[in-house]
DNA sequence: ACAGAAAATGAATGGTTATTCATTCAGTTG
DNA sequence: CAACTGAATGAATAACCATTCATTTTCTGT
């Protein structure tokens, strides 16, 4: 509401395209967390902005465009989190996969407002298949490293009967119903206590390399 | 598209108002799930179900009105069904639980209009505070009769290190997950495997009584 | 300091959609 | 069957909102 960038509304002219893009889609973020996907007007995110009402167009040509940017910003923050650590050679399956619980429930990843962004979007999915689309290449990746990851406790520990896969699959949609939870229920559970959660079920599956 | 109730187009004014409300709520739905909440119109709401365009107006009062009711309509569904498992006298702990399983994955809960419902709702925050006060109690309510389940069963067999409450928490966002999965990777799991996933996760709390 | 380019503005426009209500229609009662 | 009641209709209205673009402001290079 009483919003605006101060450090920018008295030089606005300064910023560059991509910084003034940012900050439109940061403004649509806050909207959409407030008002709804339906509900936010351009109105409201130019005027959460602080700019003038046709700002968007001329940065985003319309609308639709700026949500489907905006769902593009926060899913590659997500996704280029994870390839990070996946990437990174100093770290063995163990360490990956707990900085990975460690990253889900973080909190740039488990702040309200993209949670509801999050969701927002994915309550549209079926009726608009660019959203799916978007991220569609990024989620099966992820879930292939994370396999992989699995897999390879697995072969380390004395895990006979653990289906990698399941697993993910598994770990995965515990994530998501978490997630919501943080979303819809904010007097309930904590992040910290969301990754109790599900480090109690990786604990269940590997139990000596995870204690709950 | 094609839709209209043709056993009721005939003699539309036979219907009483209740049956009439239930009409364009399940118009409501299916065109929730086809053209997302925001994109659903009065006037497609009343093509769905074959009626005039005034028609919403005159048992609703207003668009918002009706979206409401059509949260409660879905939410007492899924209510109702489980209540009547858990005040079911002839079953016992783990019967109980395994019907609240089969429920969560019935065709009648994994519809795929009623899932996006469901999803559109939570990423709407206009509507979640009214939302919220319509189902708070009867989630709530719901927690505490399942955790109650898994405590019964924790008596019952050898299972010291197993909290109630946790399992609860637990198997409850995995459901939650499990269904944005069938929602929006209609093509990726089934019904059935998403059932399979949840079970396996009992099973890991109750390997005595839940085999994978 | 000046001209031209680029960015930003916001009043005006036009399309969409919820809501209203005068009218029509079906069912009921005396 | 005639008068009445309430359900249903849909054309008209009014509110809302994305987009446009003529104008203003700021920046850049010379």
């Amino acid at each position: 509401m009483d919003a605006i960038n101060t450090e920018l509304a008295t030089a606005p002219r300064a910023l560059s395209k991509q910084a003034r893009r940012k900050q439109l889609i940061e403004a649509t973020i806050k909207c959409i967390a407030e008002k709804g996907l339906s509900g936010t007007t351009m109105a409201d995110v130019t005027q959460q902005a602080g700019l003038s009402l046709g700002i968007v167009n001329l940065h985003f040509q319309s609308k639709e465009k700026l949500l489907i940017e905006t769902m593009r910003y926060i899913s590659e923050e997500y996704t280029s989190g994870l390839t990070k650590i996946f990437n990174n050679k100093s770290l063995n399956a163990e360490q990956k996969i707990l900085a990975h619980i460690n990253f889900d429930f973080s909190r740039k990843i488990t702040d309200r407002n993209k949670l509801a962004v999050w969701f927002a979007f994915w309550g549209e999915t079926k009726s608009r298949p660019t959203y799916l689309s978007i991220c569609a290449s990024y989620i099966s990746e992820i879930a292939s490293n994370l396999t992989k990851l699995f897999d390879l406790l697995k072969q380390q520990g004395d895990y006979e009967q653990v289906d990698p896969e399941l697993v993910c699959t598994c770990y995965t949609a515990l994530s998501d119903g978490l997630w919501l939870d943080l979303l819809v229920t904010p007097k309930g559970l904590k992040p910290s206590q969301a990754q109790d959660v599900a480090m109690h079920y990786l604990a269940t599956q590997f139990p000596n390399h995870f204690k709950t």
